[in-house]
DNA sequence: GCCAACGTTGGC
DNA sequence: GCCAACGTTGGC
């Protein structure tokens, strides 16, 4: 099993519409990195960190998981969704989702402020430099980590 | 709102 | 294939 981390931004769909909807197909992700980690290394019931980003607090908010196998992004083939690419053809699509399933929500936020405050995790992807993507593999030492933080 | 960092696009 | 221009992300 691995671990990740998934950004997402409250105003836009926040851990409390995650745990309302409890299971959510992650799409809109346009950027192959984040895609090649859903499409060839996610697998169901992986464990994942929700954050939210561009926000009053960004920070650690819950945890949810894998929930399903890679499948077309359904959002790319849609002319009326806001993340339509015409160039995704539905006989080759070019953008892959997988599924996300309500675990819970964390009892404290763990803030971004209080993660780089922390010389454990001073080598997280999460807090490097210019980091700007979405969805990103966590270290088992750093999951573990913060989930004794987060009690 | 500002700005640094980064990814993508497109001309050549 | 190079690289400048542009758009986006995301913290502050």
């Amino acid at each position: 099993m691995q671990y990740w981390l998934i950004k997402s931004e409250p105003d836009a769909f926040s851990i409390d519409d995650l745990q309302a909807a409890n299971v959510e197909p992650w799409d809109g992700i346009r950027n192959y990195q984040a895609r090649n980690f859903m499409r060839d290394q996610m697998k169901v019931g992986d464990q994942v960190f929700f954050y939210h980003s561009s926000c009053a607090a960004p920070g650690i908010v819950g945890i949810c998981e894998v929930a399903s196998e890679p499948y077309p992004d359904p959002t790319a083939f849609d002319p009326e969704a806001n993340y339509y690419d015409p160039k995704s053809d539905p006989d080759k699509p070019k953008w892959i989702l997988v599924d996300m399933k309500f675990v819970k929500k964390l009892e404290q936020v763990i803030s971004l402020a209080e993660l780089k405050t922390m010389p454990e995790l001073a080598e997280m992807r999460l807090l490097k430099k210019g980091n700007r993507l979405s969805i990103m593999p966590v270290e088992k030492s750093e999951w573990e980590f913060i989930m004794g933080i987060a009690g």
